[in-house]
RNA sequence: GGGCUUGUAGCUCAGGUGGUUAGAGCGCUACACUGAUAAUGUAGAGGUCCGUGGUUCGAGUCCACGCAAGCCCA
């Protein structure tokens, strides 16, 4: 016969190694998933991760969340299937390439062939893959990682290609110009990841101008508009102004110029150019070369009137081919800086494009080879047409050192600055000090300019990606509300291209006018137009079976247009975001295969990633979701915080503050690990990682329930215990019991409805209150001697059921947190039968008629008493051991009564006191207190609440008996009475003249404290039996061990008291012979001011 | 510059719809209890509830404006 396991020690990591041998040699994973087929699945999507980083602590957060409703949701009895998947594309593996082959990105297809260059990012991206496969084992999360979907497979990419060949026949891709960051030293446009490295934004002292405008048809009327970056003057074609913010025009002189002129500015930027105030008469009499140049305010407008007005063009070099030169309004215009008026200038900045789209404002632009190309070249000069400084670099640090170090040189902004001066256009001239973004890899600054590129067309599909996504479960809430909604909507198109070699090439083939292209949905119609090519001639054979859909292969077949013109693919490559963004089509290959499972695992039900994803793959999946099958990616989303250091600062493998996952795991175990995470804070909320932290849940949780077990294990087995007999009926059991699994079941239920309601912190800490203070502090404390004193009986199989039955729950409960230590445990408590599996259980269900919410109060009032006597004990220095009387409670009415009655014993026992008597208000002994009901009185009064509260304290005795008797009393406040019933105060007893007292939460206890000399020799034998069983234990002996007792005293006192109690003190320690003489060679003992001696020995059994 | 989040004891966190003395755990100090004990109980020390205004009889809680930290975006 099995006997339940007992340990000497707890070592979890052990535990969890030994697990997972067990998981393993019974494919316990795949069970969990085979064994629910049939029933409802639950979808969830695991979120690539790049392979080509070691994975670290925080990404055990997302994990453990993600495996813990896996978890739960297959214990509930749905079927969970989880293909893990890797990201494999991208910017990131292409740099760490370019990194270890020391070459830079232009070099690409020259110094290595681009062949040569993507064979090292598919080797590259998978550097760490056995790391992360050595994690998500240790960690305990169960995900097949032996079916990964891989974006770079030939089969994702074929899906990737159907989505797009989707978006492009309902047209929604596109092709179109944006700004974007572009450094022309390195001749490459950056992407916003490269833009976001360290130390890419500095501070650097710019020329800043603020230009005058002249509007046309006046005399000396100007627009300020001010710019940080001059040299985008000349491109200027709009100016933009607040519609509600308020303008005004200043009659004042140009400082440079010393002419006249009236200029319009915010008024409530005015302070930033003008000193003192406005003054007509000195504007009037003021001579050129005065000190202080004087203004007066001649005219004030809203924003909105002075839309439409129109102006003469700063740098007239080039012309625009449609009419410009308007003041038109812009959202984005704030009077936080300059003057409240922005130049626009569509081509070298995102938000002026977009105005310029918008409002149709032409481009400031120059004709080369047919097309329409900004006035600067992308290297960085001004072309020709801009006459006077045609050529020259537009930010210095472009120019060669040989040209900067010429002592006569000057910056093209300098030279702006000068001509506007002389002009009389320029206002105010200055240095101004601001961030700006540097290339990472040239160390000068970018610049903002139009670039080629593919568009999703995803503002087309913004109120419906909006009325989406509020179907959608956010947690946080404020994450899809605030965060995701406001982007959402701010849409702008989603640009696609990345001008790079290593990811998923864009399925478009163009001839070289762009007249003619073709988007190519499938490798089937891929080779369809390959035959159209060979019979044009233009290719000489079809593609092999196993082509490889990457550049540079994919690049190198051309088609045949319809015109019979040869067609070449767009070098672009697609955003890698859209990789992981299609993972729910393409990790099934759909549609080319998998239709089935496509559809029953579409949506997910559950995903959860960094709340750093929700512009990322949060949104790339809603995207595609929302336009391709007007439907959500997901329904339920966690987007978890990040992880800090103890001290709330950003890990970093360069700070060294990061924490190695490995580490943690190998020295407090997966799961408390995991609990820690979970427990600690919301994982919405940055945790700050305590490495101590672990220890802790370890001490307190683990330890609790472990003893727990070891307690039930060590009395079960000596007692045969296995729970092969009738379960016992709930009416049979104690009211202890009743309290206990009353209490499992109200855990049970809260447990489910914060799981289902994606709140795992607040499981996850009701299921450890419930086994620290509950079950461990409560529970077992106070029934320890049903298990280890009485004979067999019916009392103790309902407690050894009681117990059993919690342990087994608490551990379902807490498998889906903490999967290994449960299933040690769940499989520890199998005596009978051989379990499979925790992992392989059923949830636990509610019984409501076990929940009991008035017994559950009730013990929360005994627990209350006791600490009151407690407190008492301790106030009055005695101690527990010692037996007092008597405990008087006050009660306010018979329903109070019987409520501690039921639980009086509990209460006396714990205590030690041997009599609970009650005293109502007729004994007169009680002192009393009103104090007011908040809630009632709110509803009738207002300002008088005040008074009545102090009213109500100053009552007498007298006073509170009466309006007992008579459920009313009559208070005079100010002027008026004021009758209030029973139900507006609340009457407390405060004191018990003449014994110790406490009180808290309603609850009076009175205690006396005498101790008579009987009351002493019982405590005395209450000692000697404590000693005796920490000698016993100090000997090792066993529990269930026969001991021969002698005792020596000197003192009569002690001498009577351990014969009056000879007995008790037999039946406690398991003495089978008992003498009591005057000397004794034992241990030597001291109680309080007594000294014995204390001899135990072993007896034989049948002695 | 914009959006979102967070701010309560030395540390980690609780504090439905506003209610009078703001709690827990850890840590610290003292005492006690214990045949499950790396545990537990009791008491003590420790608070400008980030700040300033406002609403209200009453604000940690609601509103406004700030400050600090973090994330995403420009």
């Amino acid at each position: 016969m099995r006997k339940y396991p007992e340990y000497k020690q707890l070592d979890l990591v052990r535990i969890a190694e030994e697990i997972n041998e067990f998981w393993q040699a019974n494919d316990t994973f795949v069970c969990s998933i085979k064994n629910r087929e049939g029933r409802p699945s639950f979808t969830f999507y695991e979120g690539p991760p790049s392979a080509n980083g070691e994975p670290g602590i925080h990404h055990v957060l997302s994990r453990a969340l993600k495996d813990l409703f896996c978890r739960y949701k297959t214990l509930q009895g749905y079927q969970v299937k989880r293909k893990s998947g890797w990201d494999t594309h991208g910017l990131p593996v292409e740099l760490q390439v370019e990194k270890s082959l020391g070459i830079i990105k232009e070099e690409i297809g020259h110094k290595i062939s681009i062949e040569e260059y993507n064979a090292q990012c598919r080797q590259t991206v998978m550097r760490y893959k056995d790391q992360w496969e050595k994690l998500t084992e240790k960690l305990g999360y169960w995900l097949d990682i032996q079916h990964p979907y891989i974006t770079f497979d030939r089969d994702y990419i074929e899906s990737i290609w159907y989505l797009l060949k989707q978006l492009y026949v309902k047209g929604l891709l596109y092709r179109g110009y944006s700004i974007q960051p572009y450094s022309p030293a390195a001749g490459t446009g950056l992407s916003s990841h490269e833009l976001n490295q360290p130390g890419c934004y500095r501070s650097v002292k710019d020329l800043s101008v603020v230009a005058q405008f002249k509007l046309k048809n006046t005399e000396q009327d100007y627009v300020l508009a001010w710019t940080t970056t001059p040299w985008t003057l000349p491109g200027n074609s709009a100016l933009a102004l607040g519609e509600s913010i308020t303008y005004v025009k200043v009659h004042t002189y140009n400082p440079y110029t010393e002419k006249p002129i009236q200029v319009i500015l915010a008024e409530a930027v005015l302070p930033r150019f003008f000193t003192g105030s406005s003054d007509s008469q000195a504007v009037a009499n003021y001579r050129p070369g005065q000190p202080n140049i004087p203004w007066e305010i001649v005219e004030r407008y809203q924003g909105k009137e002075l839309v439409g007005l129109e102006y003469e063009q700063l740098l007239p070099y080039v012309q625009p081919t449609s009419p410009a030169f308007k003041i038109v309004a812009g959202d984005f215009v704030t009077i936080e800086e300059g003057t409240g008026i922005v130049h626009i200038a569509p081509t070298f900045g995102a938000d002026d494009m977009r105005l310029a789209q918008k409002l149709n404002i032409p481009s400031i632009t120059v004709e080369r080879e047919g097309n329409q190309v900004p006035i600067v070249d992308k290297q960085g000069r001004f072309v020709e047409e801009i006459t006077d400084w045609a050529g020259k670099y537009v930010k210095e640090d472009y120019e060669p050192e040989s040209v900067r170090q010429q002592p006569d040189y000057k910056s093209v902004d300098v030279l702006i600055a000068i001509k506007l001066k002389q002009e009389n256009k320029a206002f105010q001239v200055a240095k101004y000090e601001h961030n700006y973004p540097h290339c990472w890899r040239t160390d000068k600054p970018i610049l903002y300019y139009p670039l080629d590129a593919w568009f999703i067309r995803t503002t087309a599909y913004k109120d419906r990606l909006i009325a989406l996504n509020k179907t959608i479960n956010w947690k946080p809430a404020s994450t899809g509300t605030g965060r995701f909604e406001n982007w959402l909507e701010n849409l702008v198109d989603w640009n696609l291209s990345r001008d790079r070699f290593w990811g998923t090439p864009l399925p478009i083939w163009r001839t070289e006018d762009g007249e003619e292209e073709v988007c190519v949905g499938s490798l089937q119609e891929l080779q369809e137009e390959v035959k159209k090519a060979i019979a044009a001639g233009l290719m000489q054979q079809l593609l092999p079976a196993d082509f490889d859909l990457h550049r540079p292969y994919v690049d190198q077949i051309v088609l045949v247009s319809k015109s019979g013109k040869k067609m070449y693919r767009v070098t672009d490559l697609i955003d890698v975001w859209f990789d992981s963004g299609a993972m729910p089509y393409a990790q099934w290959h759909y549609p080319f295969e998998n239709k089935a499972v496509f559809e029953q695992n579409f949506p997910a039900d559950f995903i959860a990633e960094g709340v750093d994803q929700t512009r990322g793959w949060f949104f790339t999946l809603h995207a595609i979701a929302g336009m391709l099958f007007d439907r959500v990616a997901f329904k339920n989303v966690i987007s978890n915080g990040l992880i800090l250091d103890k001290n709330g600062n950003k890990m970093s493998k360069r700070l060294g503050n990061s924490v190695d996952p490995f580490e943690v795991i190998q020295t407090y175990g997966a799961d408390a690990l995991r609990w820690y995470m979970i427990s600690n804070a919301n994982p919405w909320d940055n945790l700050k990682f305590d490495p101590e932290g672990p220890l802790e849940v370890v001490r307190k949780f683990f330890f609790t329930l472990y003893n727990t077990y070891n307690f039930f294990a060590l009395y079960a087995n000596l007692d045969g215990f296995k729970f092969e007999e009738q379960s016992i009926p709930l009416s049979k059991r104690p009211e202890i019991d009743r309290w206990i699994l009353s209490r499992l079941h109200s855990l049970i239920q809260l447990v489910t409805a914060e799981l289902d309601a994606y709140e795992p912190t607040k499981a996850c800490r009701a299921i450890q209150d419930f086994v620290v203070d509950d079950l461990s502090n409560w529970y077992v404390r106070l029934n320890r001697k049903r298990f280890w004193k009485s004979e067999p009986s019916p009392d103790k199989t309902a407690a050894y059921q009681t117990l059993y039955t919690c342990l087994k729950t608490v551990a379902q409960l807490a498998a889906p947190i903490a999967p290994f230590y449960t299933e040690r445990l769940y499989l520890d408590l199998q005596v009978v039968e051989q379990a499979h599996s925790i992992h392989l259980s059923d949830w636990p269900i509610v019984d409501a008629t076990a929940i009991n919410l008035d017994l559950e109060a009730k013990m929360r009032q005994a627990q209350t008493i006791v600490s009151l006597v407690h407190s008492l004990r301790k106030k009055h220095n005695i101690k527990v051991r010692q037996p007092l009387t008597k405990l008087i409670v006050p009660i306010t009415d018979e329903d109070m009564r019987a409520q501690i009655e039921d639980v009086a014993d509990l209460i006396l026992s714990e205590i030690n006191v041997k009599q609970l008597t009650y005293i109502d208000d007729k004994s007169g002994l009680v002192a009393k207190k009103v104090k007011p009901n908040f809630k009632q009185l709110s509803q009738r009064y207002k300002a008088e609440i005040k008074p009545i509260s102090e009213a109500l304290a100053g009552l007498t005795q007298t006073d509170i008996h009466a309006l007992e008797k008579q459920q009313t009393i009559t208070l005079h406040i100010g002027s008026q009475d004021i009758n209030l019933s029973l139900e507006d105060v609340i009457i407390m007893s405060e004191d018990i003249p003449g014994w110790s007292v406490a009180s808290h939460e309603g609850v009076t206890v009175a205690l006396d404290i005498t101790v008579t000399d009987e009351l002493r020799q019982e405590g005395i034998a209450r000692d000697i039996v404590n000693r005796v069983q920490n000698i016993r234990k100090a000997m090792g002996l066993a529990v269930q061990d026969k001991i021969q007792l002698i005792i020596a005293s000197q003192d009569d006192f002690v001498k009577k008291a351990i014969t009056l109690y000879q007995a008790y003190i037999c039946q406690e320690t398991q003495a089978l012979r008992f003498k009591v003489v005057d000397t004794l060679q034992g241990e030597r003992v001291e109680l309080d001011d007594y000294l014995l001696w204390i001899d135990v020995k072993v007896a034989d059994v049948g002695n």
